[in-house]
DNA sequence: GCCAACGTTGGC
DNA sequence: GCCAACGTTGGC
């Protein structure tokens, strides 16, 4: 039994951890530690797998859009930085024997050079749901379309 | 740096 | 269970 292919954006602060940072990582590989959101929480958890595509995009930064293309190489386990009282995630509540906080493993694919800007996003009509252009929307982790997906993975700044 | 939008906390 | 206060996110 396969299951589909499902698609993810995942927001970074590029001056935290870049494209570049993870083009330049060890296995090209990190962990995406540190998500502090349930909803988001849920979606490492339980619905992001291994093979799933990743749209890599950097916020807080000008100009924000999507820095890359990564792919997830491990399903979701605990967050083990919530443990850690030196690291900045740290979250004294979170339990080790029963985690609030969910990882999954990221690997690099691509970059888009000169990036995908949110402007240019929402200039497409065809990506006028998705849930990166909507006002507001501070999900750190979002589900993308297949639609979306493809659409954006059309885009000619991919060069 | 500002501030709108949002999620979480905690008093009641 | 409500909701005001607070802290954070993130575009601008």
């Amino acid at each position: 039994m396969t299951r589909v292919r499902r698609f993810w954006l995942m927001k970074s602060e590029p001056n935290v951890f870049s494209i570049d940072d993870l083009r330049r990582a060890a296995r090209q590989t990190t962990c995406w530690d540190g998500v502090r959101n349930y909803q988001a929480r849920n979606f490492l958890r339980d619905d992001i797998k291994t093979g799933d595509g990743v749209l890599y995009y950097h916020s807080n930064v000008e100009p924000v859009g999507i820095a890359g293309e990564a792919v997830v190489v491990r399903d979701g386990y605990p967050d083990y930085t919530a443990f850690d009282p030196d690291d900045v995630h740290y979250d004294p509540k979170s339990d080790p024997r029963k985690p609030s906080w969910y990882m999954v493993d990221v690997k690099f694919v691509r970059a888009c050079e000169d990036g995908i800007t949110l402007k240019r996003l929402k200039s497409l009509s065809a990506l006028r749901s998705m849930l990166a252009v909507q006002r507001g929307q501070r999900l750190s982790v979002q589900p993308v379309t297949a639609a979306e997906w493809r659409v954006i993975m059309g885009l000619p700044e991919w060069g």
